[in-house]
RNA sequence: GGGCAAUUAGCUCAGCUGGUUAGAGCGUCACAUUGACAUUGUGAAGGUCACUGGUUCGAAUCCAGUAUUGCCCACCA
């Protein structure tokens, strides 16, 4: 016998690897027959813990995976993880200081460093790993990756040359966001902007007043611009020249007129700093002006400051402004001005625009082929969203994801870090060569690695390719697509699920470098997943770790099943959720119910002297009780829903029509009705029911349950085919007399309560009609148990009687003789005016059926589910109208 | 500045294309409990569905506007 609680500590573990040993989670093991379904894992990045934002993540993915394995589809789930170059070179330096390094850069050198952190990375991934089993996800381990093993780098080079060579990459100056604190460049969308006050100054500038937040910029100005139509500048004239008294001392200017100025605000008028500006580096480059570097690239000013060079540019501008001040110069400060901060989002440090030479894609280019046309990535990116070869869940996310796409400028794809996919050119005096090896000697390699993002990008096809075939030097690209039989099998990936906040980092980027590279898109189907929070709606943030909710813990608590659910259940997609204990255990009371619900039926098998496991089928139909009946056609009903539920990527929905199916109908009337007259086929049949549709949420339970009550010759769950839908045992009739039933032991409870009737003591209910004399009679026992009523009396030729209390069934009446039980004329009175608004309700459907335009246009579905809604409506009048007639 | 969303019970949230009395979980209160399960059961209290208009026989649901909150994008010298 089963313990009298579920501990989910002491079996996860070993199921997980049962499952693994089994082979269940490699495509392998699936119907040879069936269609391929595929994801690709977003990989975590190998910097160390798993966090709630992977937990949500895998959880969901396996429940598509595990619903579609159970469908007979051929389910792939790829696992890996990311080498995160940033990310983790970061957290390597900053435990190689924390151990007493000065400088790891400079004292370990490339090759070391390198090492070092790939060290760390074998560490972490191990633990990834370990924690991914710990969520139950059932990926195929055999197949796993990692965005820096020797094949991807394959791809990387590979792509890298071919868009070169389709000149979609090229080199370039252009102004990028340059980082001081990690010395390299990070792309705009890592780039956030913080509210910060800051002090406001205006200056004489020649004959103009200038404003900046930011005179420690202004050495090199020697541009002013204003817009051409402002007319209290029209007496200047583009291109005129005068002098202006300056920081260090004269300059001589140039009037620039540029329709990009805003002359509402400030003076508007404003001096440029291209170099260190992005919206002044493009008006520069439009009307082909001098750039000149003001701060270097460690954050200093350089000797074009005069005397405040080789100073922090925090620490030099209140000394400019106070010799500006001294000077003459200074006309106003306001003090209260609140500008935007740009920072770094990896290392927080403050973003320095800064002109270098960087690689960068084209992203305007329209020369890729797209179906039969010359097309622009950007162009490609569009299109297979807005034409519905791939689609976003939920759908409100293709207007962000468009206006993303109409704002992208070039992506800028080198860093200046180590760790990472080095960019494949070399150079030799003026001569620079694509590819992975060196072209000779005295050839030396661009020092810079990739944005991590860039191999990313490849994440779902690189994955598939055969790594044989990859290692070829001989083969190109697309003939080692075409040798790699998962890729073949499984490319496009079926469904990409990850949360929203990567949508531009990664998705468009999938989607921009697989159609390039590949031809297909990366993927059908988008499902974006929302930020987990706080209980009051905070982010979870490791500065602030009492906030932190550890998957792990959860799961050393509550199990993983309950964590699972508790995610999952009551969400809805791209919106953010909140997560607290709480609710965890919550959903562990559940798995927990279903256990119970479990031993019950064992027992009930035990008791009656049957092996569960030897049941195979249900009885015939006429040894089934109503209630049996009910609660087949109901879990017909449910196992229709819950499959749409999941096709549909509505997991909330299915996860809490199943919920609900297993307490409120299963435990709390079905497993009521069996005491004392089970029918253990059924019982049996039906939970071996639930547990199938419930494995994709709670995997782990289910299946230590199923070991349980399976039939003798059934393998493991995690195999199992899904629960088809068997219309033969759908019995509305059965269902709805099984409400009246329910209604009629409620009814008997209220009176009872309502009188103050002890347990122990007698009332008597008069029933007619005799069919349900008989039900009842059958459930008395029952009843009696609920109710705590000695007897009840049956009388099938009693007549419905004025003075009657009684409980409206339709089919059934319930005339309790104690007065006063339910209030006659309140009923009266609540069917009157229900039937007043069928009335209405009717008359409209039938005005709108009658309408030659509305049946015209409006599509088949609709007229029919109107129809139906007159019928029902139409019948629900009826039966109104009767009872009225009968209490009235 | 542009865009997207949210506003439903004390708290956290469901409510699909408009349709009986708006639901769940937690919390609260009352009662029950040698019973598969106190990780329980039964029941109660608790909601002007943010507000104002509109469309409709009928609006939490559709439309317009207002307010508050959150997020994304852009970024101004």
């Amino acid at each position: 016998m089963l313990p009298k609680a579920y501990d989910p500590s002491s079996v996860e573990d070993s199921i997980y690897t049962k499952w693994e040993e089994s082979g269940a989670f490699r495509p392998e093991s699936c119907d040879p027959k069936g269609e391929p379904f595929t994801i690709s894992m977003p990989p975590p990045n190998a910097t160390g813990q798993l966090h709630l934002g992977h937990a949500v993540m895998l959880a969901l993915e396996d429940i598509f995976i595990r619903f579609q394995r159970m469908r007979g589809k051929k389910a792939l789930w790829v696992p890996g993880t990311d080498h995160a170059a940033i990310a983790t070179e970061n957290v390597v330096i900053k435990l190689l200081k924390d151990g007493g390094m000065r400088d790891p850069r400079k004292e370990l050198g490339r090759e070391a460093l390198i090492a070092e952190i790939a060290k760390f990375v074998e560490k972490s991934k191990a633990t990834i790993r370990s924690q991914v089993r710990k969520m139950g996800s059932s990926c195929d381990w055999s197949r796993e990756r990692y965005t820096f093993e020797p094949s991807l780098n394959r791809c990387v080079n590979e792509v890298f040359a071919r868009m070169y060579g389709d000149g979609l990459i090229y080199r370039g100056h252009r102004i990028v966001n340059w980082d001081p604190k990690l010395q390299t460049t990070v792309s705009d969308d890592e780039v956030e902007y913080k509210e910060e006050m800051s002090f406001f100054y205006t200056f004489q500038y020649g004959p103009f007043q200038i404003a900046t937040a930011r005179p420690e910029t202004k050495f090199g100005d020697k541009y002013v611009v204003m817009h051409p139509e402002d007319k209290r500048y029209a007496k200047y004239k583009h291109g005129e020249t005068f002098e202006a008294e300056w920081i260090n001392g004269p300059v001589r200017a140039t009037v620039i007129k540029d329709a990009s100025i805003d002359p509402e605000f400030g003076t508007g008028v404003m001096t440029i700093t291209p170099w260190h500006d992005h919206t002044d580096f493009a008006i520069a480059e439009k009307h082909g002006l001098e750039k000149e570097q003001i701060i270097g690239f460690d954050g200093k000013l350089l000797p074009v400051a005069g005397e405040f060079a080789g100073m922090k540019i925090d620490d030099a501008r209140p000394l400019i402004v106070e010799k500006l001040k001294s000077k003459g110069l200074l006309v106003k400060v306001d003090e209260n001005y609140v500008h935007n901060k740009a920072v770094s989002q990896r290392g927080g440090g403050g973003i320095e625009p800064q002109i270098k030479l960087q690689w960068f894609i084209d992203v305007n280019k329209e020369m890729v082929p797209w179906k039969g046309e010359q097309m622009s990535l950007k162009q490609i990116m569009h299109s297979v969203v807005h034409h519905g070869d791939i689609t976003i869940i939920p759908e409100r996310f293709d207007k962000t994801y468009f206006h993303w796409i109409d704002n992208l400028r070039d992506w800028c794809i080198s860093r200046q870090i180590w760790w990472g996919h080095r960019v494949p050119v070399w150079y030799k005096d003026d001569a620079m060569q694509i590819g992975a090896d060196s072209p000779g000697k005295g050839w030396e390699q661009d020092a810079d690695t990739l944005d991590t993002w860039f191999s990313s990008a490849l994440w779902t096809w690189s994955t598939l390719i055969d790594p044989k075939k990859a290692a070829d030097p001989a083969l190109s690209l697309e003939e080692i697509l075409k040798q790699s039989p998962d890729f073949q099998m499984f490319h496009p990936t079926s469904v990409m699920e990850t949360g929203y906040d990567i949508l531009f980092f990664w998705v468009a980027r999938m989607i921009l470098m697989t159609t390039y590279a590949t031809g297909q898109i990366p993927f059908k189907t988008v499902y974006l997943h929302g930020l987990i929070r706080t209980r009051d709606g905070k982010k979870m943030s490791k500065s602030h770790p009492e906030t932190m909710i550890d998957p792990l813990d959860m799961i050393q608590n509550y199990g993983a099943d309950a964590l699972r659910l508790s995610m999952i259940v009551g969400q809805s997609p791209g919106a953010d959720s909140r997560l607290y204990e709480e609710k965890i255990a919550g959903y562990r009371n559940f798995v927990n119910k279903l256990w119970n619900a479990s031993r019950f039926v064992l027992l009930q098998c035990e008791q009656a002297g049957v092996d569960p496991k030897s049941i195979t089928k249900l009885p015939k139909s006429s040894d089934l009780s109503l209630a049996d009946r009910a609660m087949l056609s109901r879990l017909q009903t449910i196992t229709k829903k819950v499959t749409e539920g999941l096709t549909e990527y509505r997991l909330s929905e299915a996860g809490d029509t199943l919920y609900s199916f297993v307490w409120d109908d299963f435990c709390d009337w079905y497993l009521e009705l069996s005491k004392g007259n089970a029918n253990t086929a059924v019982l049996v049949h039906i939970l071996r029911k639930i547990l199938q549709l419930l494995h994709p949420y709670c995997p782990f339970v289910t299946e230590e349950l199923w070991s349980q009550v399976k039939a003798e010759d059934a393998g493991m769950l995690i195999s199992k085919p899904w629960p088809e839908v068997k219309k033969e045992l759908v019995d509305t009739k059965a269902e709805e007399a099984f409400l009246q039933l329910i209604s009629v032991i409620q009814a008997v409870r209220k009176i009872r309560a309502d009188q103050g009737i002890e347990p122990g003591k007698e009332i008597s209910t008069i029933i007619h009609t005799k069919k349900w004399v008989e039900l009842l009679e059958s459930q008395e026992g029952h009843i009696r148990r609920m109710g705590k009523i000695s007897s009840l009396t049956f009388d099938t030729d009693a007549k419905p009687h004025k003075n009657a209390g009684s409980v409206f069934l339709p089919e059934i009446e319930v005339h309790v003789p104690l007065e006063g039980v339910i209030d006659i004329a309140a009923e009266r009175k609540t069917l009157e005016k229900e039937k007043v608004e069928l009335e209405k309700y009717v008359k409209g459907i039938e005005a709108k059926l009658g309408n030659k335009e509305f049946v015209a246009r409006a599509p088949e579905k609709v007229i029919v589910a109107e129809k139906e809604k007159l019928e029902t409506g139409a019948e629900k009048l009826r039966k109104i109208t009767e009872r009225l007639k009968m209490i009235g």
